[in-house]
DNA sequence: TTGCTCCTCACGTCACGTGAGGTGGC
DNA sequence: TTGCTCCTCACGTCACGTGAGGTGGC
């Protein structure tokens, strides 16, 4: 028996059959193979051959992947040399949880910056988008920094240049939608959001 | 005027100077350079010297990057000469709610295999640890590709090695916790991973 | 002989980190 | 003269994508 196949599949399937079978790609394999993640036998022409145990370390690859680990990490883990599988679980885990936490802090600020947008029908004197666009998150953003004098007085003066260019309509589409914005903000986020900007404000100012 | 300063802030920050008053790395600053984002004049000695107009370019970059926005996008938004900066935070917007949806599968992953954990303090009869983690995954795992007969047949052999070799207060923690894993679940994601099961089995079998 | 698949370099991606080796001003 | 800061290469990161140029089996 073993050559009761036709000898072919008897040396395993080859990068490309592979490939197709799982939607990993061949450079992928290569690459996996170059790590010595996942070496398959060689037939006499230097072609990699991978046989069922290669098949099911393959599996166990992508679903580990799929985990979040890096390839570093799932070769010691395959091999039974790793950190216990369970801290490795729960570091993912947390791994996860803060970039979750990020990517909600980043959602509510782009959620902000699109709420704060000026009118869209407010016409060709609305100004150039870009320059309002930089300003709205200069305004929003949280800058790590105190201002200085000049900074603060800088975006002062900018500030009342660009409101002084808006018709009375615009003005009042504005305090509406900021009005808007901030009732969907939680009590907290609000006094937050307002700390903040006062930790922002140069010493002596407000 | 000019150089009632000393001459020597007249012509600007130095990089060092620079990234200690905002955190950005020399490095990053020499990358933002290289990549023509943020061209500081030089001296005669060729070091770079950041002006005011530097310093604010680089604060609206530092900005526009918090917001999730590539160093390549960041050029064309400063110039102008971008996409409608409108769309770009509904795109970014997208971008993130996706990626969002993503983590959030992870999680439910993670926290499933984490509750389906075999108890703690069951000893060393509870095998290697490593081999339960696997299969945990392999069995947790949502595959791409319905398992082909003798997959199905290895999986249950395995199943049912791993089964015998616990001990009975070890099957019975294992019961117990399934039953608390699936009480966290919603009804539709219950029905969800039992059909995603059901179309793993292969034709004829289940 | 023509396709098809396979092979091995080797550069590119993204935003820098990290030396390596050398120079100029206080 | 000693530090300190600055400079420009240039490789490394992470998991591959994407050609480039060549070979072997049906």
């Amino acid at each position: 028996m073993g050559e009761a196949d036709g000898g072919r599949a008897g040396r395993g399937m080859t990068v490309g059959e592979l490939a197709r079978a799982t939607g990993v790609t061949v450079r992928a394999l290569h690459h996996y193979d170059r790590l010595g993640l996942l070496r398959p036998a060689r037939d006499r022409a230097g072609r990699r051959r991978y046989g069922p145990a290669e098949v099911r370390r393959l599996h166990q690859i992508v679903a580990l992947r799929s985990f979040g680990l890096t390839l570093a990490e799932i070769g010691p883990v395959l091999d039974g040399t790793g950190a216990d599988p369970r801290d490795l679980v729960r570091r993912q885990l947390r791994r996860t949880e803060e970039q979750l936490a990020a990517l909600e802090r980043l959602r509510r600020a782009l959620l902000e910056l699109d709420a704060a947008w000026p009118p869209a029908g407010s016409g060709p004197a609305a100004g150039p988008p870009v320059r309002q666009f930089i300003e709205l998150i200069e305004r929003t953003t949280a800058m790590t920094e105190k201002l200085t004098v000049e900074q603060f007085e800088q975006m002062k003066r900018q500030r009342d240049e660009a409101t002084a260019a808006l018709s009375p309509e615009q003005l009042a589409a504005m305090q509406r939608e900021r009005a808007e914005q901030a009732s969907k903000l939680s009590p907290e986020e609000l006094a937050a959001m307002q700390e903040r900007r006062r930790q922002l404000l140069p010493d002596g100012i407000g």
